[in-house]
DNA sequence: GTTGTATTACTGTGA
DNA sequence: GTAATACAAC
């Protein structure tokens, strides 16, 4: 497929700053791997020179192997494609000297952090959780900001503000003695060291000499800055954003970054993807409709040379239930008609907890389905286990693993003993897990104490040496046999089956862990330290479900949607109070919202379906629902309501709606 | 002191 | 469906 003018334009513009405004489904990712091919084929640019960014690690590996594919393995050996917090950890890593760091650091995601700061915050915060979740955002604010504890100290004005700059400083301190560092972290740290030492940030200069960033839009300060830092004055560097696909504000994101590169940058040069290659024309009329009613930088005209499509519809449903009879009776239906797969369909909703009943009737009714995100691979107890293992191999003084597993399988170990080790190991300002070698331990603990932690210990330096000695693959099986973690499985799950799947996803893990330590054809061999802050940064996940391939329904959330495309769309929930969702509203940031259903429509391919209920329950209470207002904004004739007036009763609905479905189910077998 | 069992409430998006 | 809590039992 030939390159339209305007991705030509930005292909081959490699003479300075360049901003690609790229609307949903332009081609923007063919962009970036026709620049990355152009840099090194046509101007002279070693691979190694060239970084593209992304945010989530399945685009990072979706452009790998797109790159690879369309310049040959070869030819793109040694570019630097990662996210945004591979490419930090890439940094750490090799500067971890002049960071002060020891090797073998710990990464903690955010359940870490909170387990920690709530452990720092007893005193102060009284077990409030709320107001622990309000200063982790805090936190991870500042830091996304480049704020220090010591500028968040000065800057703080009311009471609480300077309450959470003194914790957000212990915290600091703590995870430096626990040699630990958090997603947020992945960023600053980097940043604060380009910015501080000239000589590292010109290593860095030279050895990135082209940068390309994807979904700039996501940006925050912390990520801008390290982008200006790695381009410097010579300012090569292209980036690609859509500012209607904003979404990420709630996580620091900056969207005016965009504006600010024009301002940063006077030479940048603007080019706009406005043909849109995906969405039927009603579609896109109906997305750039909605999304007129938020204010802009850029105007931005997004055009479709498709054909005009099918009416988008709004179903119906007496309550959730239903409402999941509905999505999947109309989806059986129109696969008849339409002779489709279920592959091509996508189920989009606001938030996680909605796929629950949409899984249990698509269960109920036999039709696969993939549900990406939600309770993810690396939360599950088992994994998490697993992975505090580890991580107290890699890096003893990680006190949060140490806690997780000392006494996971029993030891004997009880919160008793742990609290006079926790104590001391306060005291002497050590880990408590090398806090378990001192000779004066005893005065503190009764024998049996003693002795249970003291062969805890042995085990885990014993691994270690094995890990660092031996073979790291047999270290790690022996690890998962020596705990007997299969027994304690099978003693503490409900069932044989749910200890079954237990144990093959740890077995999946396991699968990882090797793969990652022998390499592959894409990614080089790596250590095991290397191996866990990987999965820590939930690298391997979507690898994995790579290979899913079937014909199943996808299930995800609005936000996991992005950069995705699917024939045919169901948004569910369409309602106030869920999309716009109530904080949201709240909070006064509806044109978010609105950006997330501009998202959920621009993903549809040739026809959308939005889906709401007519009452809903939540917190135990029945709510009636109203239509979004999103719903209002779109074109009216351009929709097609079901059953607009006249809802029938919650019996009458039922009643039909089962019967559909058996009815379609028998179409389908007969034929 | 440690382990086992029952009850409770919670779910806005995620690297 | 999970995790945190509370209480009883070893």
């Amino acid at each position: 497929m030939k390159l339209n003018p305007g991705q030509n334009e930005a292909v081959h513009y490699v003479s300075g700053p360049c901003l690609v405004l790229a609307g949903a489904g332009s081609g923007k990712t063919r962009v970036i791997i026709n620049k990355i091919a152009y840099l090194v084929q046509e101007c002279g640019y070693k691979a190694r020179h060239i970084a593209a960014v992304t945010f989530t690690n399945k685009a990072a590996r979706e452009m790998k192997e797109r790159v690879s594919k369309s310049m040959g393995r070869k030819e793109a050996r040694g570019l630097w494609i990662s996210t945004f917090h591979t490419l930090g950890l890439e940094i750490i890593k090799r500067e971890y000297k002049v960071l002060g760091l020891k090797p073998g650091f710990s990464l903690f995601d955010d359940q870490d952090s909170l387990a920690l700061l709530k452990e720092l915050t007893q005193n102060e915060l009284e077990e409030d959780k709320d107001l622990l979740k309000s200063l982790a955002t805090t936190i991870s604010n500042w830091k996304g900001d480049l704020v220090i504890p010591e500028q968040a100290k000065k800057l703080a004005k009311d009471e609480q503000s300077q309450l959470f700059a003194m914790l957000y400083q212990r915290y600091a301190q703590h995870m430096k003695a626990y040699n630990a560092l958090d997603f947020d972290d992945l960023i600053l740290i980097p940043t604060l060291l380009l910015r501080h030492h000239e000589e590292v940030r010109d290593r860095w200069q030279a050895k990135i000499r082209y940068l390309l960033v994807d979904e700039y839009q996501d940006t925050n300060t912390s990520q801008y800055e390290l982008v200006k830092l790695l381009v410097g004055q010579r300012a090569r560097f292209t980036v690609v954003g859509d500012d209607d696909q904003s979404i990420y504000s709630w996580r620091g994101a900056k969207p005016q970054n965009l504006v600010l590169l024009g301002e940063d940058f006077p030479k940048l040069k603007l080019i706009k993807l406005e043909q849109n290659y995906r969405s039927s024309q009603r579609i896109l009329r109906a997305a750039n409709i909605l999304i007129a009613n938020n204010p802009h930088v850029y105007d931005k005209a997004l055009f479709s040379e498709l054909a005009y499509g099918e009416p988008i519809r709004v179903l119906m449903a007496a309550n959730e239930e239903q409402e999941a009879e509905r999505v999947i009776a109309e989806m059986i239906r129109h696969k008849f008609v339409g002779r489709t797969q279920f592959g091509d369909y996508a189920i989009l909703y606001r938030g996680n907890h909605q796929s629950r009943l949409l899984e249990r009737a698509l269960m109920t009714n036999r039709i696969p389905y993939k549900l990406s995100g939600g309770t993810s691979f690396f939360s599950r107890a088992e994994i998490k286990d697993m992975m505090a293992y580890l991580r107290l191999v890699v890096n003893p003084d990680d006190d949060n693993a140490f806690l997780r597993i000392v006494n996971l399988p029993k030891r004997g170990i009880g919160p008793a003993t742990l609290e006079a080790l926790g104590n001391y190991a306060n005291k002497r300002n050590i880990s408590m897990f090398s806090a378990i070698f001192e000779a004066d331990l005893n005065h503190y603990l009764s024998p049996t104490a003693m002795s249970s932690l003291y062969k805890f210990g042995c085990f885990i330096v014993d691994t270690e040496e094995a890990v660092t000695r031996g073979d790291p693959v047999d270290a790690v099986k022996n690890l998962v046999r020596k705990i007997n973690y299969e027994d304690y499985l099978y003693e503490n799950s409900t069932s044989a089956k749910a200890a079954e799947m237990r144990m093959k996803n740890i077995s999946e893990l396991y699968r990882w862990v090797t793969e990652m330590l022998a390499g592959d054809d894409l990614d080089e061999p790596m250590t095991l330290p290397e191996v866990v802050t990987r999965l820590t940064l939930r690298d391997m996940m979507e690898r994995n479900s790579e290979d899913e391939g079937g014909d199943q329904v996808q299930l995800m959330t609005l936000h996991a949607s992005k950069g995705l495309e699917f024939p045919y769309v169901f948004m569910v929930g369409a309602e106030e109070r869920i999309l716009p969702h109530q904080s949201s509203i709240d909070e006064g940031n509806v044109e978010e919202e609105r950006r997330l259903a501009y998202v959920g429509i621009t993903r549809a391919q040739k026809e959308l379906w939005f889906v709401i209920c007519r009452e809903r329950r939540q917190f135990g209470e029945t709510m009636r629902c109203e239509p979004s207002r999103f719903l209002m904004e779109l074109p009216q004739d351009d929709l097609i309501w079901e059953n607009r007036k006249p809802l029938a009763s919650p019996e009458q609905q039922q009643a039909t709606g089962k019967s559909n479905i058996a009815n379609l189910r028998n179409m389908l077998k007969t034929k």
